[in-house]
DNA sequence: GTTGAGCGTT
């Protein structure tokens, strides 16, 4: 993020130092736009430790380079880690991240804005930005309890230009206040593709390519059996997976069928390719941090690989949280973030729609090679990861099922093929069934 | 007391 290259850590600070008092101290080293003293959300108390944004970052070197007494406590700086580095180091790769999110690849024309003061108005809002470009949509959000302005809003523009233009820059003096710019979330799982960042996340496995997938793969015939987005993206109680596949990518040729229609996982299907008889077993399922069907005997594969219900928050950072990991089995996927990057460019972070998890596998990443008997196994616990489904029951019930029988929540009597030892998930057996054809052909 | 927090409605 470019405002991160600006700012700076400020740790150790007094309970008493107030953003105020850190802006004074800081001005004298150049513009400071921001400073933020971090407080525990419900007691208030000063957390010990706040950030500082400069206009120009060539500052930072000197900031650093002092030391700092700010109410009489020796305060530390240091540069802000963006969240991805928090979450683990990666050898500098971000910056090539940019071409993706900058880009075309981008669909929303929505921004988020943060950091709002409770003053601000729809019009002086839509007033600034109507400078960057034609403003379609305002909107300010409110507690709905209280009624109280939430600090945040969003603008939307009619041309990705004035977005662009708008990002170029993260905060914006509106009315005295800055206030920070993001690009928004895509409510909808299936819009958008918009997350940018690029979900370089990770893997380092090329994420490029992914993203092509994750572009052009997108297939709108997909969205014809989902009803509303919105509605699915709750939680995924009873009703079973809504076709998260939206991607079906690959659809004829892969086998991608949408042979369940209806059921949910639908449009999972397999890559059977590789290997038949494993026909349903997809990786991924596109589900929410499902964890992937990892194979046991094989330690640190990732199962809920990527980081499956996702540290903190995905605010921020936007990083595609991995859903659809597979990495199952295969230690070589095992980076689970492999998962992740394959996702990557269309996962949203947030919904769990979208993010299909298109089987890579087939797609250039070495067999999966995991040990066949492995899946469904109970001992998996797979479901791990699935912060947002609970019960993580996916696994636990033999999917893959080799009769191609693509019935959900089938009961252990569709047994034959699968692997699956028990059943306990809500989902019952075999689902992935999948397409037949795969599964069956030998 | 040392790395936040926020994503809707039509």
């Amino acid at each position: 993020m470019d405002s991160d290259q600006a700012k700076l850590f400020i740790g150790g600070i007094s309970w008493e130092t107030s953003e105020e008092r850190m802006k004074e101290y800081f001005q004298g080293y150049g513009d400071v736009l921001q400073t933020v003293v971090m407080r525990d959300k419900i007691t208030g108390k000063p957390r010990g430790f706040g950030f500082v944004v400069f206009a120009d970052p060539s500052v930072l070197d000197r900031v650093l380079q002092d030391t700092h007494v700010i109410d009489g406590r020796t305060v530390e700086a240091k540069r802000a880690l963006s969240r991805e580095e928090q979450q683990g180091p990666k050898s500098g790769n971000m910056g090539s991240a940019r071409s993706f999110g900058g880009g075309g690849n981008t669909k929303t024309k929505k921004i988020f804005v943060g950091g709002l003061p409770p003053t601000l108005t729809e019009d002086g809002f839509r007033t600034y930005f109507e400078t960057y470009g034609n403003v379609t949509d305002v909107a300010i959000m409110f507690d709905q309890q209280t009624n109280r302005p939430r600090g945040f809003g969003f603008i939307s523009f009619d041309s990705e230009d004035a977005v662009d233009r708008v990002l170029h820059k993260t905060y914006h003096d509106l009315s005295g206040k800055q206030v920070e710019v993001k690009r928004a979330l895509p409510k909808d799982g299936n819009s958008g593709f918009g997350g940018r960042s690029t979900g370089n996340g990770g893997s380092g496995m090329g994420g490029g390519s992914y993203q092509g997938y994750g572009a052009s793969g997108d297939n709108p015939s997909s969205y014809d059996r989902m009803d509303t987005s919105r509605y699915m993206q709750s939680q995924n109680t009873g009703g079973g997976y809504p076709s998260y596949g939206s991607s079906g990518y690959g659809t004829a040729g892969y086998g991608y069928g949408s042979s369940n229609n209806g059921m949910g996982y639908g449009a999972y299907g397999s890559y059977g390719g590789a290997n038949p008889g494993y026909g349903g077993v997809n990786p991924g399922y596109g589900s929410p941090a499902v964890a992937a069907f990892g194979n046991p005997n094989v330690p640190g594969t990732g199962y809920g690989s990527g980081q499956a219900g996702g540290p903190r928050s995905s605010w921020g950072s936007q990083i595609p949280s991995g859903y659809g990991n597979m990495g199952y089995g295969n230690a070589s996927w095992g980076a689970s973030s492999a998962g992740g990057a394959a996702n990557g460019g269309s996962a949203t972070g947030q919904s769990p729609t979208g993010a299909t998890g298109y089987g890579n596998q087939g797609y250039g990443y070495g067999g999966y090679g995991g040990n066949d008997g492995a899946y469904g196994n109970p001992s998996i616990g797979g479901g791990a990861s699935g912060d947002m489904q609970s019960g993580g029951g996916y696994m636990g019930s033999g999917y893959g099922d080799a009769n191609g029988n693509s019935t959900l929540r089938s009961d252990t009597s569709q047994g034959s093929g699968n692997y699956g030892a028990q059943q306990n998930g809500p989902y019952g057996g075999g689902y992935g069934g999948a397409p037949s054809r795969q599964a069956q052909q030998h």
